[in-house]
DNA sequence: CAATAGATGTCCT
DNA sequence: GGACATCTATTGG
């Protein structure tokens, strides 16, 4: 959920997601704690969010003991209130375009730098709420997108069938 | 449809 | 210098 002043609230439903953990490879806390990755070592239900290839941002829910570096990346969501307003960020209506990726999931809902290090739980401006379960026999399971090291925990979950989840694929074609 | 190039901040070797 | 938790536009079948 996000809610800004004067600025109509914003809603999804989350339907992908991945796991990172501090003995991961693939994870931005596997080497060392930095500036940028301070985030993912603080308490748990605060957003970490990060900058890559020099123009995206991503975000994900802390999840760990306070020092533990571990994370979930949202990477795709339904859209479900203020489409217009998403599509206007976005710079296109086509509702499988507004957020099915994690970059454009930021961009759908205005998260960047500042909304790091929020807290989720406690609520203000942007927050997490329970939705209906999803069955055990709908949630997919794969290797992760877009990492070369890791691949073998396949930690990237979605909800089965869903048109929302995003296009890219898991990183399985290694090819060298 | 698939493959590829390009944009380019931050961290790592 | 190179890799990277990405997306878009473009090119070619």
């Amino acid at each position: 959920m996000r809610e800004l002043p004067g600025e109509p609230r914003l809603s999804v439903r989350i339907v992908e997601t991945e796991a990172y953990r501090e003995d991961d490879p693939a994870s931005h806390s596997y080497r060392s704690r930095t500036p940028r990755n301070e985030v993912m070592f603080g308490p748990a239900g605060r957003l970490y969010v990060y900058f890559t290839y020099g123009m995206h941002f991503c975000m994900n829910v802390v999840t760990g003991q306070e020092g533990e570096g571990s994370a979930v990346l949202l990477r795709a969501a339904v859209p479900l209130e203020g489409l217009e307003e998403m599509a206007r960020r976005r710079g296109t209506s086509e509702p499988r375009r507004l957020c099915s990726g994690p970059a454009m999931l930021c961009e759908a809902l205005g998260v960047g730098r500042a909304e790091s290090g929020v807290d989720l739980v406690r609520g203000g401006g942007l927050w997490l709420e329970a939705g209906d379960r999803v069955p055990r026999a709908r949630v997919g399971r794969s290797a992760r997108v877009g990492i070369r090291q890791g691949v073998e925990r396949r930690w990237r979950f979605f909800v089965n069938d869903d048109p929302f989840v995003s296009r890219g694929r898991p990183a399985a074609r290694v090819k060298d």
